[in-house]
RNA sequence: GCCGGAGUGGCGGAAUUGGUAGACGCGCACGACUCAAAAUCGUGUACCGCAAGGUGUGAGGGUUCGAUUCCCUCCUCCGGCACCA
């Protein structure tokens, strides 16, 4: 054995042992206790992974590790989110076709994987840009064609000018496109949309069913916005139409004194018709930019259209507003105006001179007139001015109320969701082509699946222009018209690429196979993922859109689970002076100088030893001394074999190592089971060395945080085998307990001293003891009031 | 504005149900080894104070024998939603 701890030719070494036994190889049939660990999976670009990339992939792997040693049959697969942006644009300016530097940068990225020591099982491996995984998504796109859950519609959608192609709602963050930062505009066109609002209710419900971080769950909730109100119908006088409002406190309908519609509304573009000033506002609204309308702020502007509605709870005539503070797309496109107790409602009542009418008490009794903003701004409270209202709740009064109009017949109770539904078409070439043709008439046609894979045509100039690039290709059109006959054309936009990775955890499964998504059997055995892991930044687009299609795949009776990810994990972020790591930014650390000087393993423990994995942080290399320093002390101590008898203090330490590193991993606090194992180290080096009993269970409990170095000291230790095979260690409870403890003595709440004691001491002599005490005897002059003694742990004395 | 999460030494962070705040590590100081440096090992290290002691977990109150932990008010940072009716 060398003397030195020679991380680079361990960590070579058991790389190369670990490939050759197909040491993590799962037989997905065979497999007894199945646990599904999966995080999620990398763009395969040119660069080297970074810092970011080993914390994302190395922690999870440990995890991986440890779920294996507890005897689980862990499935723990690692792919390739190929199609896309990343991989287009490094081709725009390369030259190289996508195809050929994804399979380059797929060959490199794994390379680097296996130099990091993961249990990935690559025999299983997948990359959404092959035509054997791409075939899936446009079976999936038809799939959704043939339930009607995918259609084509005209009407706005996002555009992004910097990526030159239609994004969804969840991929606009602030206005901005999620991938490059360009502002979004508002274009009509026509796309294909997936209907996720037909899953709203079911979205909303199977959260309550998951192990998901509350967080996620309410970030999801609120992504998805259920709101319950009522659509009240009002009559117009002078006219035959009516109009809907929606509002959700119908409560407080007796102080409404107007009405606002939305510039898109009907009953505006008919008024619009012979009322120029309606016309001239309405054109003025329409024509703004997204960027207008916020510099304006919340001045509210409106045309008065000539036109009352009547209220009838109050039979009072209530004038019609046009004003763009009513948003066109949501509820009816039409408000009531309750001044007295909306803010937006006031603001635009004060610009217009309207009136306003309080309805409900503030909480400190007054009933004066309304006249300003902070006392709209009050939410709860008593009705009054209210007729058969006044003196309830409010919200006793929304029910009343509610049921009353109801039974009246002058509005319905509503539910509305701010969830749109999905676009997924993107005037991109890099990705999987929408299985469409369209016949001479222009209707669209599934393409059958005996055609599938819809192969991506090869003659085509990629840059993007706003239209889809694969609109040149000559191969296509012959294509559609030599299988569908002459005048037919293709679909020439592909898919948006969440659609590729919503559904990729049943591919990991089916290792390949054509015939089906996933083989029923193994579906059943293995899905939901029992872990998943990835970052907090997909919890309104790749959270939703994998639970949306996992939820469709059941119900068309593919799948068993309507649930995709059991469990949850969002790990932190690595941050280089603030701001997120990327190739693009210039900013990203490479850990190669690391890995080189101080090994995989050393990294490795770094990245866990700095912090909960759910914390992340900012990247600073200055404490990764100290973990090499105790992976050397490790080998020090193990491999060079310092041996010493076995001793009633290495036990008990042991032990207490062996507790908390388990319960500290379970829950993926890496940081204090690494704690724990340096501390035992500290005991072994205390007592001059380690037995070779104890030094076999350590080597288990490093073994899914050091995974080279443990296998080597497994070696060393005569062992044959991996060690990643062993059974995780138990401890035993009775060897954690120690004879004496130590007791706390507390005067008037301040600790003045302690004491040693026998276990079980009884509660009387505890408390003769610690008033024995020297230093406490002095703080305990006078009557004594109170004595409380804590099993185990103190005495607290007042006086 | 609304909904989440978080604020602890010089630094990363510990303290699962209220029970000795600061584990573990970095850094720093001093010492040993060395001609010297690095590495390694040893000792110390929240703050004020010579000490006795006092003060300390974003700020201020409260409950309790005892609060980083529970309650109230406020401040700051991070994430999400937002003229959403």
């Amino acid at each position: 054995m060398p003397a030195e701890y020679d991380s680079s030719s361990i960590e070579a070494k058991w790389q190369k042992k670990w490939e050759e036994a197909k040491a993590f190889e799962v037989d997905l049939n065979k497999s007894k206790d199945p646990y599904y660990c999966l995080v999620m999976f990398p763009y395969p670009s040119g660069a080297k992974l970074h810092v970011g990339h080993w914390y994302m992939y190395s922690v999870p792997d440990s995890y991986s590790r440890f779920m294996k040693m507890q005897g689980k049959d862990v499935f723990h697969p690692m792919g390739f989110d190929a199609f896309g942006l990343p991989a287009e644009n490094y081709a725009i300016k390369t030259g190289v076709h996508p195809n050929e530097s994804i399979k380059e940068n797929v060959d490199v990225m794994i390379e680097q994987f296996k130099r990091m020591g993961c249990m990935y099982d690559w025999s299983k491996s997948l990359n959404t840009s092959d035509p054997a995984y791409y075939r899936w998504t446009q079976w999936l796109f038809l799939k959704m064609f043939e339930n009607d859950l995918a259609y084509k519609k005209e009407g706005d959608v996002n555009y992004c000018p910097g990526c030159k192609t239609v994004l969804a709602n969840e991929q606009v963050w602030d206005g901005k496109c999620e991938r490059c930062d360009s502002l979004v505009e508002q274009k009509p066109l026509t796309q294909w949309y997936w209907k996720t609002t037909k899953y709203s209710q079911r979205l909303l419900d199977g959260l309550e069913k998951i192990d998901w971080p509350e967080k996620t769950k309410m970030m999801q909730m609120n992504w998805i916005g259920k709101k319950q109100g009522i659509n009240i119908s009002y009559d117009i006088e002078e006219s035959d139409d009516k109009i809907v409002c929606f509002t959700t406190r119908p409560d407080t309908n007796f102080g409404a004194t107007f009405v606002v519609i939305a510039p898109e509304h009907e009953f505006a573009q008919k008024v619009a018709k012979d009322n120029k000033d309606v016309a001239s506002y309405i054109e003025a609204a329409i024509n703004k930019t997204e960027l207008e309308r916020q510099e304006e702020g919340r001045k509210k502007t409106g045309a008065f259209t000539g036109f009352y509605a009547i209220n009838q709870l109050t039979k009072k005539k209530m004038p019609i507003w046009v004003s763009d503070f009513v948003l066109g797309g949501f509820g009816t496109g039409a408000v009531v105006g309750v001044p007295g107790h909306d803010v937006r409602d006031f603001e635009f009542a004060q610009e217009f001179d309207l009136e306003v009418i309080r309805v409900v008490v503030a909480s400190d009794g007054d009933t004066s007139e309304i006249t300003s903003i902070e006392q709209v701004q009050e939410a709860e409270g008593t009705m009054i001015n209210s007729d058969f209202l006044d003196g309830m709740d409010i919200h006793e009064a929304t029910q009343k109320i509610m049921d009353h109009m109801a039974e009246k017949g002058w509005g319905e109770r509503i539910t509305t969701y701010r969830l749109r539904d999905w676009t997924v078409s993107r005037q991109r070439y890099w990705g999987s082509l929408i299985p469409i043709v369209y016949d001479p008439d222009g209707k669209p046609h599934p393409v059958p699946e005996e055609h599938l894979p819809w192969l991506l045509p090869t003659d085509v100039e990629f840059k993007p222009t706003g239209t889809s690039p694969i609109a040149q290709s000559k191969e296509l059109k012959e294509r559609v018209e030599k299988i569908f006959g002459k005048g037919w054309t293709p679909e020439v936009d592909t898919m948006d690429t969440f659609v590729c990775s919503s559904f990729y955890q049943f591919r990991f499964l089916a290792e390949g196979n054509q015939k089906e998504l996933v083989p029923k059997d193994i579906d059943k055995k293995w899905m939901p993922v029992d872990m998943y892991i990835g970052g907090p930044e997909h919890a309104c687009m790749h959270l939703i859109y994998a639970r949306f299609v996992t939820m469709a795949l059941k119900d068309f009776g593919f799948v068993a689970n309507a649930e995709p990810f059991q469990k949850l994990f969002h790990q932190g972020l690595i941050t280089n002076k603030g701001a997120k790591m990327s190739k693009s930014k210039g900013n990203a650390v490479s850990p190669d100088d690391f890995v080189n000087k101080y090994g995989s393993d050393a990294f490795r423990l770094y990245m866990m030893f700095m912090g909960p994995f759910s914390e992340g942080g900012d990247w600073n290399d200055t404490g990764i001394k100290g973990v090499c320093r105790f992976a050397q002390k490790v080998y020090k101590i193990i491999v060079q074999n310092k041996k010493c008898e076995q001793s009633k203090e290495l036990t008990t330490a042991l032990n207490i190592a062996i507790k908390k590193a388990t319960e500290d991993i379970e829950r993926l606090h890496f940081n204090t089971a690494i704690s724990a194992l340096m501390e035992f180290m500290n005991v072994c080096d205390k007592q001059g060395g380690i037995d070779a009993e104890s030094a076999k269970t350590f080597t288990k409990l490093l073994a899914p945080l050091a995974p080279h170095l443990a296998e080597e000291l497994w070696e060393s230790l005569g062992e044959k085998g991996f060690v990643i095979n062993q059974k995780w260690p138990t401890y035993d409870p009775k060897l954690i307990k120690t004879d004496t403890i130590t007791i706390a003595v507390q005067v008037n709440g301040k600790v003045r001293g302690e004491f040693e004691a026998s276990v079980d001491i009884s509660e009387a002599d505890a408390i003769t003891q610690a008033k024995e005490l020297q230093n406490v005897a002095k703080f305990i002059e006078g009557d004594i009031k109170k004595e409380i003694y804590v099993k185990g742990k103190l005495v607290s004395l007042v006086v």
